[in-house]
DNA sequence: GCCTAATCAGGTGTAAAAAC
DNA sequence: GTTTTTACACCTGATTAGGC
């Protein structure tokens, strides 16, 4: 179960317990390098990440796998290792799941807030440009502004606040550094 | 780089390209299923988890392989996967540790104080620039925040001084300690 | 034994997807 | 486009366990 080694690509399926049937052990040492895609937050916190793909050299999880087979399958011969898209198209990876869920800055935030105050439903022109300005996708933009108006017609009050604000500390990304040293005393109140 | 294929144990020591010379490609399709240790929690949270071995048909984080090791000594033959203990103590796997706990330094220290006296709750990009400030990974700064909030809120007092210099000896690398030891009021503002 | 890093169990908000 | 659902990322609060 779910542990496979193939000595060439590309193969479309594969029976493990056969292809190893000759081992007695099968050892693999494996130092997963995170892609440091966006944020890097491959590994540890794009939780649940039970499941990791050989792509490349690279480990990656289910995750960046994901986003990187479609650019493998139009990437020449790089060295060694190549290919994999034939080898990995398998039973075992049925699903291309794990759905990347964007998490925003505040700014990011700050900015798409500050312009649903005045525009509920951009045009296509104005989401690019606040694309643009927050270097996000079109539509991951677009995606905001649906679920913020659906969230606005939930609970009226609701946005009115940008959402980090609500349970952080300080929305001030940096203060000065005297800042940092300010007298401690009841620091907070729930 | 960083993944290695062994047909026969036990193996004190291998070197990988050698081993995997005659392979132009290595396929490694990994399911890490995690051991149900307690949550499953091995992969994401475990933090660290650059290392991982395959025990048994399973792949686990270097946690939870340490853990499991003892009893895979103990365990008689369970199919064409069987003990991994004598190939896996080798190199890259040296030091067999339990819950690894992070130790850090004065300076990891001072970075996350200093921030978090500024900012409670840093979001994902903050997490990540301290994690690259301080080398440390991103999970292992968002567990510091998540105690250190913890902390604070049942001694609200506790937090005013960098932890370690309550009770480390020395590890006093730079600044000098007066600028902990502040006059105390109001640290926060909401 | 104390301090605290790491884990566990449970809850919340919401980005993305599905359904319409 | 809307509404509903799903699933992920983060939180708290309590607990467990590593290292002086």
């Amino acid at each position: 179960m779910f542990s496979k080694v193939i000595a060439e690509p590309p193969l479309s399926e594969f029976e493990g317990d056969e292809v190893c049937s000759d081992l007695k052990v099968f050892v693999a040492i494996i130092f997963i390098h995170m892609r440091p895609l966006r944020d890097g937050n491959c590994g540890p916190t794009s939780a649940k990440g039970e499941e990791f793909g050989l792509m490349e050299n690279q480990v990656l999880c289910r995750l960046h796998y994901d986003i990187m087979l479609p650019n493998l399958q139009h990437t020449p011969d790089k060295g060694n290792i190549t290919h994999l898209d034939g080898a990995l198209r398998i039973q075992y990876l049925p699903k291309p799941s794990k759905r990347p869920r964007t998490s925003f800055t505040s700014e990011q935030l700050q900015i798409m807030h500050t312009h649903f105050i005045q525009d509920k439903n951009p045009d296509a022109q104005m989401l690019q440009r606040l694309a643009d300005m927050t270097g996000l996708s079109r539509r991951v933009i677009q995606v905001w502004f649906q679920n913020c108006r659906a969230r606005q017609k939930r609970n009226p009050l609701h946005d009115s606040i940008p959402p980090r604000d609500r349970y952080q500390t300080s929305a001030m990304p940096f203060l000065s550094d005297n800042q940092y040293f300010l007298p401690l005393g009841r620091p907070e109140t729930h």
